[in-house]
DNA sequence: AGGCAAATACTG
DNA sequence: CAGTAT
DNA sequence: GCCT
């Protein structure tokens, strides 16, 4: 193919790797790696505003070239008011941007236009042998611009008054913009109009150092670790948040890849639940740990449209739609449900109807609840159903110390369920308790069905010595953790329903029992959001060189037991203890809100 | 390009 | 062992 | 899907 290409851009979006791979080793020297240097853009695009899109997801900011003056006038008019309302970057005076002189198209230069070409401009004029013209291809033409930026945002007041963020803030100098700004070596990457500027200190010139002018990056944010950073239960970007939480979803229902890509996900939106702005472009957001090229698409697509077209398909997807379904009984999952709709089924009748006697008893459960499992429950109810157990517990034996854990802990103000750890100072108080109890709570009705209640966790590497002389049954163990998860009913509500009540919904409750020694690591462990707790056994595991699970912290090496609570008074001096142990700072609950 | 992703216990 | 749960 |  002797066509005499200029230097072409080509698009990834909605090409398969392998076609890219393709199509650059056929176009070969023409093609340039950034954008901005280029004069045609091909890809299968047919949008205007996807065009701009890619543009802007790489960092080049483009207004449309109209071939018209007085249009032109105008848009250029807005954009210089916009412009004039930010205080920022007075840089520009000694700079190009304003394409006065838009002539003189120097490639790399603002005022170089760029024409997004359907892809078939490119295979039409292969087959032709010569270039064609453009216009029957023509997506979209536009010419780089300074980018408009706006003013770094007001941090959003974080719940707590006590977070790092503010001391942070408190500690540090008032908005001088270098400190975040400057960004000695490297500010030159292969980059759009950096004719090398003054270097007149908080002067900057290259696309980076512009873009950079962002809100300082928390630090904490640059942890990979999401127990290392407070994540509060809400954030300024919870729209766009609640748009990848759909991703998510629908990654973890529909693909079978050991929800390798939901995790994806949820790291992401971890990370980004823990940023304290409001986001503003994408570059931002580029920033934050496991954010990468994809999550600067999908917020630059959110940005300027206020939807994402993947995720306004997911929703309006039939078999989603009945996965979802089935993956909200419990003990239904993602294999399940797909399995259900493999059979046929398309909703709960159809499982009902079609499947009753396939579904384990557990599932049954599941689906016989399903609704009341649905129901969200209110920190009030969480708290009686808390103060009913530990009742039961300090009959069997005075004592008990309980924390109500999981997301009531969390400052949720409803509760997908109850959890609540049981605990006593004498060692062998909690040894097999948790049956008693729950045979003593099912005895009153309290508990209707159990869904799992498990005994015996035994340890190894600890203390031989005292332990196996002061256990005496149990083959096994000295540190037990135990727990049942029951449904519950509100007992009293059952004999004398108050009539303001509409039902008496069912309830999911986890009854943990932990040895003192160890509570506080149970505390911890069940606090947590999921991604909190992800990240801490894998923070104990590379930085730290010990395991942590709820029953306690080993060393990686030899296993030993390690004992971080030593002293520790209550449950939760236990459990900062467990912090300090681990080398982490102390988080409130409120702020592992992870997901 | 290839490695990696938290850790365990229970049920059928 | 596969699947689900915490 | 991100990280090294």
């Amino acid at each position: 193919m002797a066509l005499h290409l200029p230097p072409v851009y080509l698009l990834n979006f909605r090409l398969p790797t392998s076609e890219v791979l393709k199509l650059e080793r056929e176009i070969g020297e023409p093609l340039v790696r950034d954008i901005s240097e280029a004069k045609i853009v091909i890809g299968k695009v047919t949008r205007k505003s996807r065009a701009q899109l890619e543009f802007k997801s790489r960092g080049v900011h483009t207004e449309e070239v109209v071939h018209e003056t007085d249009d032109y006038k105008a848009q250029k008019r807005r954009r210089i008011d916009e412009g004039k309302t930010r205080e920022v970057i007075t840089v520009d005076s000694s700079t190009e941007s304003e394409p006065e002189l838009d002539l003189d198209p120097k490639a790399n230069s603002p005022g170089h236009s760029i024409k997004v070409l359907k892809l078939d401009w490119y295979f039409d004029s292969v087959k032709a042998g010569a270039l064609l013209p453009t216009e029957k291809y023509l997506v979209y033409e536009g010419r780089i611009v300074e980018k408009p930026k706006a003013a770094p945002p007001e941090p959003r007041k974080l719940l707590r008054t006590e977070s790092i963020l503010s001391r942070a803030r408190a500690s540090t100098p008032p908005r001088i913009q270098s400190s975040y700004r400057h960004n000695p070596r490297r500010s030159h990457s292969p980059n759009i109009r950096s004719k090398t500027q003054p270097r007149l200190l908080h002067e900057t010139t290259s696309e980076h150092d512009i873009a950079d002018n962002l809100p300082p990056l928390p630090s904490y944010l640059k942890s990979p670790y999401s127990c290392e950073r407070p994540t509060p239960a809400h954030s300024p970007n919870e729209a766009f948040i609640a748009q990848l939480q759909k991703l998510k979803h629908a990654r973890k229902l529909d693909r079978d890849d050991r929800g390798i890509s939901a995790l994806a996900y949820s790291k992401a939106i971890a990370a980004i639940a823990a940023y304290p702005y409001t986001l503003t472009s994408a570059r931002e957001i580029s920033r934050l740990p496991h954010c990468g090229q994809r999550y600067v698409e999908l917020y630059q697509e959110w940005k300027e449209t206020g939807h994402i077209k993947e995720v306004d398909e997911i929703e309006s997807d039939a078999r989603m739609k009945s996965l979802k379904e089935f993956y909200e009984i419990f003990d239904v999952a993602e294999k399940t449900a797909r399995q259900f709709y493999a059979r046929g089924w398309r909703d709960l009748d159809d499982v009902i109807s079609h499947g009753w006697d396939k579904l384990s008893p557990n599932q049954q459960i599941g689906v016989k609840f399903y609704d009341d499992f649905q129901e969200k429950i209110p920190r009030e109810e969480v708290e009686k159903i808390a103060a009913v157990i530990l009742k039961y517990a300090n009959r069997i034996r005075e004592g008990f110390h309980m924390v109500v854990v999981g997301g009531y802990r969390r400052g949720k103000d409803m509760s997908g369920d109850v959890d609540v750890i049981l605990s006593h100072p004498d060692d062998d108080a909690t040894d097999h308790v948790v049956e008693e109890i729950v045979w003593n709570l099912a005895e009153d009705k309290w508990i209707t069905h159990r869904l799992t209640v498990s005994t015996t966790n035994s340890e190894r590497g600890q203390e031989p010595v005292s332990w196996k002389g002061s256990m005496p049954k149990s083959a096994g163990g000295f540190c037990t953790l135990d727990k049942a998860l029951v449904v519950w009913q509100d007992a009293d509500q059952a004999r004398n329903p108050d009539p303001k009540k509409k039902h008496n919904p069912r309830r999911r409750v986890d009854i943990i029992l932990s040895p003192w020694k160890t509570a506080g690591c149970a505390i911890v462990g069940w606090t947590g959001g999921t991604m909190f707790e992800r990240d801490l056994r894998k923070y104990c595991r590379h930085e730290r060189g010990v395991k942590f699970d709820s029953t306690g912290v080993r060393r990686l090496s030899d296993g030993a037991w390690l004992d971080l609570e030593a002293g520790g008074g209550d449950l939760l001096a236990k459990e900062k203890k467990v912090f300090e142990g681990l080398g982490l700072e102390w988080r409130d609950p409120t702020e592992r809100c992870t997901g």
